[in-house]
DNA sequence: GCATATGATTTGAT
DNA sequence: ATCAAATCATATGC
């Protein structure tokens, strides 16, 4: 601050000192006058010069000061003043009035909301980490998760606190250099045609740089956030088997559907809810599961008895509820008629494991009959 | 530590 | 959009 002022003084001196030069001529040698003499001599030239630039620049600073004030007290300066005035306000107007537009930029805008919503710019600690941790304890159904969570709030604390931090300096340096800026404005008003809007033109200018700089901050606290969340947040990293509870529903559901077992959106959405895990984690599993059924059908034949048999127990009960005195239903065979039903899926399976297998033998090529479109939707 | 299991993602097809 | 298939990356059991 000190130092733009004293560097804008010097450089003020100088032009006064310039003017002064020309009139005065300053006594200053010419610097190739003479050559060939001793170098002693020239060192003393040199000296003497720089001692008189030093005392010139003193002198000349007073001058300047002294002159500023003979110019400010002269009779007619008021009026050549107000006059500079009018003409610098009607030129001034409009060029103002031309880039005078304030739109609110969507990209700082999409920045700030995006701050605000993953709880850097918004509330305060309390209840943003309140937030969170009902967030997790909601969405983790459990205190596996809790710890992995706190050490992310933990981060996420630090990046706002980094933030918050940076913002208040700029502010605080945007509010200095303003005011600097101003009484500087101001006092120049006094010597030259500066109107008030002027200077609140400059300070809006001013303003906009800052904000322009603080977008950057903005931007990098986005990044570190985002990163953060990838880091943290990303469940291919961090992957949870699921329960034993919701593993047994959804097999059963497979087993129990064998023939056909692709979920409507509804049933999906069910065993979501009865897993308490989400409708595309039901999606991925269904997934993984008909594709690693199919591809290895007798590894997954102890299973697949293991819940037909589940099924059956259950189906049974109900229907001996139904009927008491039924007695041709043995529970050592209760799960053939279900596996009539999973012909369907388990033929399709087979068979294009088998075309698979001589097509890799024959060195044929062709699209096994699975692929084209015996999908049951 | 390693093999296997498992949830998630990517890619390409329909 | 949804699926199959391949693949990735972690979890788990030994």
């Amino acid at each position: 601050m000190m130092e733009e002022q004293a560097r804008m003084m010097q450089a003020l001196s100088g032009v006064t000192l310039a003017g002064h030069s020309v009139q005065g001529g300053m006594g200053l040698p010419p610097p190739h006058g003479h050559e060939g003499t001793d170098g002693d001599g020239r060192k003393q030239d040199i000296g003497d010069i720089l001692h008189q630039i030093m005392t010139i620049t003193d002198q000349s600073l007073d001058e300047a000061q002294a002159k500023k004030h003979g110019l400010n007290c002269h009779r007619m300066k008021p009026a050549l003043f107000s006059v500079l005035c009018e003409i610098k306000e009607k030129t001034g107007l409009s060029i103002r009035g031309a880039q005078e537009e304030d739109p609110p930029d969507p990209q700082l805008m999409r920045l700030d909301n995006m701050l605000l919503a993953e709880g850097v710019s918004g509330p305060e600690k309390g209840g943003g980490s309140a937030a969170a941790a009902a967030a997790a304890a909601a969405a983790g159904g459990g205190a596996d998760n809790s710890i992995e969570h706190s050490d992310y709030r933990a981060k996420l604390t630090q990046i706002r606190q980094i933030y918050h931090t940076e913002l208040e300096k700029y502010e605080q340096a945007c509010n200095e250099f303003t005011t600097h800026v101003m009484n500087l404005l101001r006092e120049q008003s006094r010597t030259r045609p500066i109107s008030p809007k002027e200077i609140e033109r400059m300070v809006g200018i001013i303003h906009r740089k800052f904000s322009s700089i603080q977008m950057q901050l903005k931007q990098s606290t986005c990044e570190a956030v985002m990163i953060l969340r990838s880091r943290f947040l990303d469940a291919r990293r961090k992957r949870r088997n699921f329960s034993k509870q919701a593993t047994e529903i959804l097999n059963e559901y497979f087993y129990s559907h064998l023939s056909n077992p692709y979920p409507s959106e509804e049933a999906k959405e069910e065993l979501a809810k009865k897993c308490s895990i989400t409708v595309s984690q039901v999606s991925n599993w269904f997934g993984n599961k008909r594709i690693r059924y199919k591809k290895n059908i007798g590894k997954f034949q102890e299973e697949a008895n293991l819940y037909a048999a589940k099924t059956a127990v259950t189906a049974t009960h109900a229907v001996a509820a139904a009927i008491q005195n039924s007695q041709a239903n043995s529970p050592t065979t209760p799960n053939s008629g279900f596996q009539m039903k999973d012909e369907e899926f388990q033929l399709d399976s087979a068979e294009s494991k088998n075309s698979l297998l001589t097509n890799m033998f024959t060195g044929g090529y062709h699209t096994p009959c699975y692929q084209s479109d015996n999908r049951i939707q």
